[in-house]
DNA sequence: GAGACGTGGAC
DNA sequence: TGTCCAAGTCT
């Protein structure tokens, strides 16, 4: 008789498997194969506790842990996160709040229109969807500021659902351990999603688990920089490894950051983010030398909504300082 | 599809 | 010290 296992082992018989024994992935179709078992057993045995993993994290609490981790470690995000769903514990909580609170209780993470998209995310919520986050994929997908690849996480880790979820760590292993690449290409490929696809395990709630699984030793082990092939429950397996490791192609293009707009509006934003209320212009010129790229900056941050200017003169975050006539 | 978009820790 | 890098999205 068959035994399910879905979590580690998929549908075995006894009397015909051993554990450990080594199967090409063909031999269990539509179920979990043995390397996706070893990933599995891996995470079981080395993930991190982390507070949106843990079983009472709400769907909102997942969304919010997403967004916050676009391009951030997770090192810096893990007090945001926790003061973050203390003040706002449901998309309700956050919408009723202004956007520039918001973008102040973002701080140092970075990237801050994400908070931005995040305040008009749970006003779509609360406006469209009940103040719920949806389980739908194409649903999560239409909110701002979430693409393929949070839709699809959210979709996974909060509703564990059956999603290929493409990250970078995710794209990194599969280009190792399955195409024999150093670095996945600089955007995933049609061909890339369908090897995912056929990876995924076929249980939704298995699916979940393996993707996570995937990021969490893209994350750990296989790393962009100096992989820690010793410890690696595919390492047997890796085609990049069998390979010997060759390095990929040519000088990655290193974006400089000091001197840019992108470092002003950094400065800019600061000292509004640093002050209670509104700035005068004066202070904005304090913290940037070149006029020019100064108000170019400032420019930007208007049209994108990081910023209010007053009708006296004076700057204040997003919604913070009532502006006449708008309404 | 290339480029814009923050920030700070690690080596 | 400078370069690389971290759970992407949008235009």
């Amino acid at each position: 008789m068959a035994i399910a296992d879905p979590v580690t082992r998929g549908t075995v018989t006894p009397g015909t498997v051993t554990p450990g024994t080594v199967f090409p992935d063909t031999v269990f179709p539509d179920t979990v194969t043995p390397r996706s078992g070893a990933i599995l057993d891996w995470y079981a045995a080395h993930q991190r506790d982390l507070p949106w993993r843990r079983p009472d994290a709400t769907p909102w609490a997942v969304l919010v842990s997403e967004i916050m981790l676009q391009q951030t470690p997770v090192a810096r995000v893990l007090p945001v996160y926790a003061a973050w769903l203390a003040r706002w514990p449901s998309p309700a909580s956050l919408a009723a709040s202004p956007a520039g609170d918001a973008v102040r209780a973002w701080g140092r993470l970075g990237y801050p229109r994400r908070a931005l998209r995040l305040h008009a995310t749970a006003q779509a919520l609360v406006e469209r969807h009940g103040g719920q986050v949806p389980a739908s994929a194409d649903a999560l997908r239409a909110l701002p500021g979430i693409g393929s690849y949070t839709a699809a996480a959210v979709a996974s880790f909060a509703f564990g659902q059956r999603h290929a979820v493409l990250d970078t760590n995710v794209r990194r292993v599969l280009a190792r351990l399955v195409s024999g690449r150093e670095l996945p290409s600089a955007s995933p490929s049609a061909a890339e999603r369908r090897l995912a696809e056929s990876l995924l395990p076929e249980p939704p709630a298995v699916a979940a688990r393996w993707s996570v699984a995937v990021m969490e030793l893209g994350a750990l082990v296989c790393t962009a920089a100096r992989p820690r092939c010793a410890s690696c429950p595919v390492a047997a397996s890796c085609a990049w490894r069998r390979a010997g490791h060759p390095a990929d192609g040519g000088p990655r293009r290193t974006q400089k950051y000091a001197g840019t707009d992108r470092q002003c509006r950094g400065r800019l934003l600061a000292v509004l983010r640093d002050c209670a209320g509104p700035v005068p212009g004066s202070q904005l010129e304090a913290a940037w030398a070149d006029q020019l790229q100064r108000s170019r900056a400032l420019d930007g941050l208007v049209a994108d909504g990081l910023v209010d200017p007053l009708p006296d003169g004076r700057f204040a975050l997003p919604g913070t300082h009532p502006v006449p006539g708008t309404h």
